[in-house]
DNA sequence: TTCACTGCAAATGATTTGCAAAGCA
DNA sequence: TGCTTTGCAAATCATTTGCAGTGAA
């Protein structure tokens, strides 16, 4: 069952302060809607796009790596090659139903959920978890390059497990 | 010159709310001392690792790749292999003279300031910049996952050339 | 002299690409 | 039918590793 959508992150930025306020977005919700989604995006609703696209969409946000979402198809029977699975998370991502996460060198995650948020890694066992319903405000970016506008802001909150003492 | 060194980054939080001032810790300063910073921390001053020692501690502090160090080192003809600039930069990030930035997922960047402090990347031209001298507030953090405790925060500000309009 | 370190070349792992075959409009 | 898209296999790119030779202590 869809959440109410909440897409555009409220950037506010006054004397070198930027305050960014982000609600997490649903999922593109509803397996049957998928097609419907690529069309909306101009990308051919093909068996392979779709069968990705449920098992990216139909439970919630997810994080995932191409590995991962391959492995699933193939647990599910619809096997998709390795190499469609990596085309497809690129096509996704520049129609902007995904958005690509920078955190650790060696494999690139992807994330359903577009709308500005931030996440913790955990460091131990590789995982990304997003920081709910964050509200942060970043003090001290008041020089920014002369031309240059903001993009984005990415925060990743580094977690291990807590040293016993 | 070397500047005042400040290398610890504090770090209160109160109330849900994770505070960090950081100061740039200045480069291992002049040349001649990086056998004796190798030394220090337990790497042998072999040849390579100093020419590599040098070019990155003798100038401030930098952002590097892989890739970009041993195209300085061959400029210098102080040839170095590649799979040792790879092994040496490993070398010095686990001996803590380096620490790796996960900021773009093709490449590993090096920066050779390891306190707690965040950065500018400008998307266009794929470049790296300090964020001086920040003191960076996050507040709604307070829900850290149990047993868990905060490694590092890091801040990416992802900058693209303003669109003139 | 000895053992750590280097350099090459080959191995690896993630990702991309070329191209013929297959599939949606 | 015609033009996309897929799937494989080969190509690529960054990085790591095995091992014989080299060099600091």
């Amino acid at each position: 069952m869809p959440e109410l959508i909440n897409t555009v992150p409220r950037r506010d930025r006054k004397d070198g302060q930027v305050t960014i306020s982000c609600k997490l977005r649903p999922a593109f919700c509803a397996t049957r809607d998928v097609s419907g989604m690529l069309r909306e995006v101009g990308l051919r609703p093909t068996r392979q796009r779709v069968v990705l696209g449920r098992l990216l969409y139909a439970q919630g946000h997810r994080h995932v790596t191409a590995e991962m979402l391959h492995e699933e198809a193939k647990n599910s029977d619809m096997m998709v090659s390795l190499a469609t699975v990596y085309n497809s998370l690129n096509q996704f991502t520049q129609a902007g139903l995904l958005r690509e996460l920078a955190v650790d060198g060696s494999r690139t995650w992807f994330d359903t959920n577009v709308s500005e948020h931030h996440h913790f890694l955990l460091e131990d066992d590789n995982q990304i978890i997003d920081i709910p319903d964050s509200s942060i405000a970043i003090n001290g970016i008041d020089e920014i390059p002369e031309g240059m506008e903001i993009a984005r802001v990415e925060v990743i909150v580094r977690l291990r497990r807590k040293t016993s003492k």
